[in-house]
DNA sequence: AAATATTTTTAGATTAGTCTAAAAATACTT
DNA sequence: AAGTATTTTTAGACTAATCTAAAAATATTT
């Protein structure tokens, strides 16, 4: 049985992501973290994923994926992000809503589906977060970005993605009316409270506190 | 906990189709059938199901849906035949290609989703296989409808509707250039082996065998 | 109305995924 | 280097869903 359980591909994803974020090998206690669950099981589990060639791991010293891990858990991150580019731009919702649903829809099956999707969206490089969408064979676009921090005093930037997809975030995003494709200028920055005031598309003038900017990616322009 | 599981969500549509094609309480014999389970395995479901009120039970008397029963199934019916037109009409899939794929998909459970899709899709009434998609209060719209053999000798008809949706009598359709939509004609029917000539959209004539017409359904013009 | 056949239920196992608590291994402090 | 704290693994138990085999109930035939 060469087939893949949708907690199989969870943890999966989970891996992926953390392996993302850092060249070590990824700690069980982080991955139970992640995927809100204890550390022991997550040890059964990275023993069911070592067995099955998705995982290297011994014990004490953390998994990594190996390729066949790797390109399974590419493909579960096409999939999450393209639903919720369709979601965004053909059903309407917005950003922070579309995140719950794609983890359910990224684990229907069929590879024809998620091709026919991909065209009928137009190939989207980027999904609604401003995170690249890996194509059929598993290659992700890379974009020149940097965090706002980055980004010189007086220099512009367009908002491109965000570090944290979290509900929480978005929604507070919305209220400061940055939405992607929002031109940024860096108007000062205040050492007394780590603060920056921007001014968004060129008219409205607003105050950021520096764990806002470090969670938004900008193309300078 | 009121959740239902996808084991679950597949029984209570199971039992609605059985419902729909008998009044009387459904044997679990016909369920095991049905589910490709064994009667034990469905004995023990029904128990759960009928613990959460969603059927109606008595040992060795069979199973009828309750209205919670009855209201859940209908849901699931509406996502799956509204995904199924998703896929034929949006991403060209074809009638029988789709069934297997909405299967899945119809146990996504955001209800908003749904009503979105459904007015993505312009509220269609009819799914890629001529079955009623039921509206967000659960109702069906009725089509006056008959089958071939019902149709008299002369008289035409349009296809609306197929009574076997699997994939190889689909797929044998294509094959005869029967769509939903296509015009019949009954020229003539033959006693000796109960075949049926036809003709189709006025020109290509074509011989079906009783089995086939049987699975086909019309609305007269 | 018996005898036989069929259907349905129960009993007992199995597998995937989870948990808590305890043991073992590793890392950090003094 | 020894002692303490943290992390990870193991042990053992639980639930959901499944199975086979046997028992019980119902239906059919003689
Ligand atoms: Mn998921
Ligand atoms: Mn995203
Ligand atoms: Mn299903
Ligand atoms: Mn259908």
């Amino acid at each position: 049985m060469n087939t893949t359980s949708r907690t199989e591909e969870n943890y999966l994803k989970a891996i992926f992501q953390l392996c993302e974020r850092s060249e070590e090998p990824i700690a069980t206690n982080a991955i139970a973290h992640a995927m809100k669950t204890s550390a022991a099981s997550v040890t059964d589990m990275i023993k069911k994923l070592s067995k099955k060639e998705l995982v290297h791991y011994q014990k004490h010293k953390g998994v990594r994926l190996t390729d066949s891990g790797n390109s399974m858990a590419t493909s579960l991150v096409r999939k999450h992000r393209l639903w919720e580019t369709f979601l965004v731009n053909k059903l309407n919702f917005s950003w922070e809503e579309v995140h719950e649903i794609a983890e359910e829809l990224e684990h229907i099956p069929s590879k024809k589906l998620i091709d026919r999707l991909d065209d009928f969206l137009g190939n989207p490089k980027f999904d609604p977060h401003g995170d690249p969408i890996p194509d059929s064979a598993g290659n992700f676009t890379f974009r020149k970005q940097i965090s706002l921090p980055e980004l010189a005093e007086g220099a512009e930037g367009v908002l491109v993605g965000v570090q944290d997809d979290t509900m929480t975030f978005l929604q507070y995003l919305n209220k400061l009316n940055l939405t992607l494709g929002t031109k940024i200028k860096i108007v000062e920055r205040f050492d007394y409270d780590e603060s920056t005031k921007i001014v968004i598309n060129g008219k409205q003038e607003q105050i950021l506190t520096n764990k806002v900017c470090l969670n938004l990616f900008v193309k300078t322009i």
